[in-house]
DNA sequence: CGCGGGTTTGATGATGCTCAAGCCCGGTGG
DNA sequence: CCACCGGGCTTGAGCATCATCAAACCCGCG
């Protein structure tokens, strides 16, 4: 249960088989059927979760009744409402489980006195947020400088395989923030420009 | 010159006297004069500087030629460029004074000395990432679910007196990611909401 | 006074949304 | 085995929002 957690641990900082075993006991296994959530609007996010394996996504509605899909989660990755979790103070997102999942949690409490015990998680966890940080604001500036059809483009060309396989299009479009029915459009020029010849030209 | 950086500090982490004293000379001031650069696009981000005084502002230009503010850094504020920072990458960012500044230099070298001489920093660090995080995610979900009217009154809600009175119409518009005209007509709009009957009925 | 920037205003067009319908395909039950 | 259902993807027509281009305005400053 433990094997990606301490894998991608060690990528960043080095632990004593010590050290190991006393994280081991800050974390709590959780297993989600799809679908389920893990967080709902209105409740306090009580954990942060690292994916051992499955996908998640959290996700915002707005006043309109639109869904917008603020992050995924695949193996390996964390996800949480930081400032919930931060603040206790009651959520605004949903994190619900894409598919079946194994967990692992991380309460608010443990997470202290994690940090205070192994103090090398602060800068585990430091470097976890820069580089987060860094791909939101580089988000952030796609979605206010470039048109849907970029964006798509670039979000496919960084995860050509994983992206498209394991999240339906209606999904990516509600992270991209634009309809299912724009990013059909999308999709279907974006074909057209690659093999243009291709309907005009094959005639028999 | 360190009167704001350590008041900041305290906020989020005890430094004894000693450590503050050697926390000092991690940090080079720095003055810059208005429209002066702390970073130019091309160049590789070498510093996250602490603003002791004045404005700044980071913005990206695309390939149409637009400018994009990605942030302003006020008195008390970090700013850099997060990527290049790090990899040591060019980066796409300016950084560009807005009026007359006073700022506190971390070099890469120096960060990494200080964090491994007082580790507190890494907590200090990993807090301030956090806060930016949870900044720049709702900035990202209102630039995907809401019209540029909202974020625009969202904004001004947040900041009523600073962001009108130091920052120029069309730079708002740019960290909106909208054109100053479309910003000039929503306040308009705005306007004749807020008082739809003086046009109207005031007839002599 | 005239210049130059920032802001405003207007006319037109592109991008993406809404609403509505049709299509495709896998799953279910008769 | 097939008919039916439902969800997801596609397609179309009309519309809202916002960008673009161009001109006017406003105001501080040399």
């Amino acid at each position: 249960m433990f094997e990606l957690l301490f894998q991608k641990l060690e990528e960043k900082i080095k632990l004593t088989e010590e050290e190991k075993k006393l994280s081991r006991s800050f974390f709590v296994p959780k297993k989600l059927r799809k679908k389920q959530y893990l967080l709902q609007e209105g409740d306090v996010c009580k954990y942060v979760a690292f994916v051992e394996k499955g996908l998640l996504r959290s996700y915002t509605i707005n006043d309109k009744g639109q869904e917008h899909i603020n992050q995924f989660a695949f193996e390996g990755w964390w996800i949480a409402d930081q400032f919930s979790f931060l603040t206790r103070e009651p959520s605004k997102y949903n994190i619900e489980a894409m598919e079946d999942c194994e967990l692992l949690l991380l309460s608010k409490s443990s997470e202290d006195e994690m940090l205070d015990k192994i103090p090398k998680f602060e800068r585990y966890f430091r470097i976890l947020l820069q580089n987060n940080l860094i791909a939101t604001q580089k988000r952030l500036v796609s979605s206010l400088s470039q048109t849907a059809e970029e964006r798509y483009s670039e979000l496919i060309q960084d995860c050509p395989t994983t992206l498209p396989h394991r999240i339906p299009q209606h999904m990516l479009a509600s992270f991209l923030g634009i309809t299912p029915e724009t990013l059909s459009r999308i999709r279907r020029q974006i074909i057209s420009k690659k093999a243009p010849h291709i309907e005009d030209n094959v005639q028999g």
